[in-house]
DNA sequence: CTTCTAAATGACAGTTTTGTAATTTAATCA
DNA sequence: TGATTAAATTACAAAACTGTCATTTAGAAG
């Protein structure tokens, strides 16, 4: 597993470095943008961890080029607590993941597994998240034994936020997954369908599921945390 | 793996046997129906192999007997060249495949094991057929890097018959498998059905993999053969 | 060739699904 | 607390899906 690594400073880098290297992961270091950009671009990286605020060309940006560039290498964004903005718009602009500094280097390195799967496109039919539970084959939907009719729309999107517990999903984004829209028209087909899941699952127990992230979109709770 | 085996006429039997054992089986050989039931309803076989024509209580008897106890063994019947309405009925009284004497060894074990893994539950979702792809997690449907929009029902449909190619259904089954109904309701909505599949796959070129058996049912046809 | 039956086709209507838009409720922050 | 903005909710209309039925076409058998 190859991975690039994108950030400045020295005591961070050092640390999450050798945490990753000790996990089996080959990493390559950048402590500057520019350099970032020129590695990610001209190597075949299995995923790419990006700092948001490093000197040269920053992390959004590097982001943006490899997209516009075609690259579709999972990237992992790391932030500041506050950058709730950059964050948003990272999601928006095709970042995998993201996570927020501080952070456990097992995090990460869960993290960056996990991306690389879905990427590789080995997807698990059988999800279970806290008391739910989806068949994504036979499409049936259960929750303690009971279990709700969902339309294909739902499904989709529920399959969508639970395929990622505990990440935070733009509108955007889930229009583009889950719609298959390339553009941002002002619709609210999200919110609405959101609320048309949560009436089916809340009779059966599944209620509280679906959270909702004032100012930036929906996630799926995860069981644990 | 453990199979039952009912079969009277001793030079079939005796080949069979013998040809099964090399393919890793543990056989267990009845050459009459009432002690092919016994054992088919006191032991725990992973498949049984039911000849229809057999001294005592005939196969599809047997077959009757099991299901109506809820036991839910993979059954394969074998059947004469000629026993068409034996065959049809089998199906309809939930076999899970047939084999029309005389046949290859080999063919008994492919059908054998795959009887088995579906019945483990364990089910591929890239279903390809001759130039036709499906995926089952996404629901795409792709003839000649050609997609196709189909609707639940159509793709369930699809889906059913190609998870068997070359394998004829009743209308009865399809309408068990894909709509759910218990009864027999006289409907030709399979029949319209196939007909809205094949409109849509025919431009994309996947003309002609729906077969209509006349008097049968309808089946997907297989790449060779 | 004719007859009989099964399958294919086409038109229609009821139902469900989906998205829009307007309104109400709730959260955040000054 | 009041203003502001986002999310939840509701009602409605357009579109898609599904099944029924009547009709046409094709296959099998005498």
């Amino acid at each position: 597993m190859h991975v690039l690594f994108v950030e400045d400073e020295s005591k961070i880098a050092n640390f999450v470095n050798a945490g990753l290297k000790e996990h089996g992961f080959v990493v390559d270091h950048c402590d500057n943008g520019d350099q970032g950009y020129e590695s990610a671009i001209s190597n075949d990286y299995d995923a790419v961890v990006l700092d948001i605020m490093v000197p040269g060309k920053d992390g959004l940006s590097i982001l943006k080029s490899l997209r516009r560039a075609r690259r579709n290498v999972p990237v992992i964004l790391l932030t500041a607590r506050n950058e709730l903005d950059d964050r948003l718009e990272g999601l928006n602009l095709g970042a995998d993941d993201y996570l927020a500094k501080p952070f456990f280097v097992e995090e990460l390195v869960a993290r960056i597994q996990a991306v690389v799967r879905r990427s590789a496109g080995d997807r698990q039919h059988l999800l279970g998240v806290g008391p739910l539970k989806l068949d994504c084959l036979t499409r049936e939907v259960t929750c303690n034994q009971h279990s709700v009719e969902l339309t294909t729309r739902e499904f989709n999107l529920l399959e969508y936020l639970m395929r990622s517990p505990g990440r935070v999903f733009t509108r955007t984004q889930v229009l583009e997954h889950v719609w298959g829209y390339d553009f941002n028209p002002s619709t609210n087909v999200v919110d609405v369908c959101v609320q048309r899941i949560r009436k089916k699952l809340d009779p059966i127990g599944g209620s509280g599921w679906i959270e909702s992230v004032r100012g930036v979109g929906y996630r799926f709770r995860q069981s644990e945390s």
